[in-house]
DNA sequence: CATTTTGTTATATAGACCATATAACATACG
DNA sequence: CGTATGTTATATGGTCTATATAACAAAATG
């Protein structure tokens, strides 16, 4: 199960739950149509209210990732694009922080291509999750 | 300056100071031995408390990137080594964001490398900034 | 068409976080 | 010894996060 609740992690939960979101459709765990759990079903699992879990699945919805209606539940369904400033900044912040201490350039790209692997497209549409 | 505060910037005040001192480290703006303003002084620059200065300049210390005495003030001293698990797990859920949005891993790492470009080892120790 | 399911909206509370404020202390320099 | 700079302590107010209760709205199901 790719969704859980990390307590020493310092990110608000609505956040992890987003991230761990994010990871799984691009390591292709999840795909184009695949249905998430229900809001309660997962605050449930999770031992958390079913607002927080709303929370992440709207973020998510905001952000592109998801489509989320009522009834029909939320699916995954990725608004292509190029990233954002924001996601430029970040990145240079993150590398910024490495090269300050002492990694070098080619270290860094090798670092990031490292962390590219794993990824993958998800072969096709999956009904649930297990 | 390299040292501001932007209003509409989501992050607490004293992670956007954290962040650009280290962008400027690796920019090779400020280097070993250099000196930054003191909380007092950069406080009253930016409008803020002092407080919040020392917060920032409390974190970069922890994280190893300033040597901070009473009297003596605060300097770029890096204590070098390589990144930690959480600057990985930062860096895979940073790049699953783009990859998820349709960006290749060839792509990511270009951008990556794009990201690097600008940063430099600062020449020699300065006095103080400008 | 009624019921059920699922997300959405509203209001509220409590605790944590952030920035500020005041005050004083501790260390180190000149 | 006075000054400068960081550190510690306590406090306040606003914001953020997670939870709680309640109800509503849309859509699917039988």
């Amino acid at each position: 199960m790719f969704l859980y609740v990390e307590d020493a992690d310092h990110r608000p939960v609505y956040q992890q739950l987003r991230d761990q979101v994010v990871e799984a459709i691009a390591r292709g765990e999840i795909g184009e149509g695949t249905r998430l759990p229900t809001t309660r079903q997962l605050a449930v699992d999770l031992g958390l209210n079913f607002h927080t879990v709303a929370r992440a699945y709207d973020l998510l919805r905001q952000e592109g990732y998801l489509q989320v209606g009522r009834k029909v539940g939320a699916s995954v369904h990725v608004r292509r694009g190029p990233p954002n400033a924001e996601w430029h900044a970040e990145l240079r912040v993150l590398l910024a922080a490495a090269y300050a201490k002492g990694m070098s350039s080619e270290e860094i790209v090798t670092a990031c291509r490292e962390a590219t692997q794993g990824f993958g497209r998800a072969a096709e549409p999956k009904d649930s999750l297990a």
